[in-house]
DNA sequence: TTGACATGCAAGTAAATACTTGCATATACT
DNA sequence: AGTATATGCAAGTATTTACTTGCATGTCAA
């Protein structure tokens, strides 16, 4: 998975409403997209274009209309992956905190009295 | 907290890599994260002025030295506020698969059989 | 087979972003 | 005091991104 396109994908307001919108109602066309998106069309074509790339959506032609379907599973990978490791664990929290009590005592006597 | 300035301080590899580096060995100076990052260090403020305009960092003025310290809280937020709502539960996929079965079976009658 | 609908393609513009260079200021070291 | 170090501020450039307009293509339905 490419994590760049997946946190790039992410970072307009307009696709995350759209990534929204597709979860409410999973399976939209373009044109369906395009109703709640106040912009042209082709702008909401090339921000899915670049949530296709990103792999978080998917396309099923059907007809001359082309259906959108969510696809969860980049999210989920960016978490487990990237976000997840920035959460510290209770005891992490914990051994930071008296790290930096011990830290703050040395060459402090006095307070060890 | 504004989640738009942290999915798009999330977006440039510079300023995530800034973060990994914050979270390896927390409380680095300016002069100390430009060490690792291969562009110059008014380049490297400007994305922690980002980072910071975010909350994803925080700034400790020592002296002349300024100290960075990484907030994971940002973080978490998106997670819980925003990625886990797209994480379908079990129970979720299964009536979706069931759903759709059933979908499939409609006016296919000789399937039914 | 004609007209309406759903979409694609391509080029252009406007605005945001990433990055640089040059100079200024404040703190520490001797 | 004088020099080196750590950083800030401001303006300028280059690249990327968001968005538009105009026209082309393919599908459905009467």
């Amino acid at each position: 998975m490419d994590t760049d396109k997946v946190f790039k994908a992410l970072a307009d307001p307009g696709r995350r409403r759209l990534l929204d919108q597709l979860r409410a109602d999973n399976g939209q066309t373009l044109s369906a997209l395009c109703a709640h998106m106040d912009m042209t069309r082709q702008a909401v074509t090339q921000h899915l274009q670049l949530l296709e790339g990103a792999n978080l959506v998917a396309v099923v032609w059907q007809g001359r209309e082309k259906l959108h379907y969510l696809n969860p599973v980049p999210l989920h990978a960016i978490y487990a992956r990237w976000i997840r490791k920035f959460e510290r664990t209770n005891l992490d929290v914990l051994h930071a905190l008296k790290t930096q009590l011990e830290t703050k005592h040395e060459g402090n006597d006095d307070e060890k009295a």
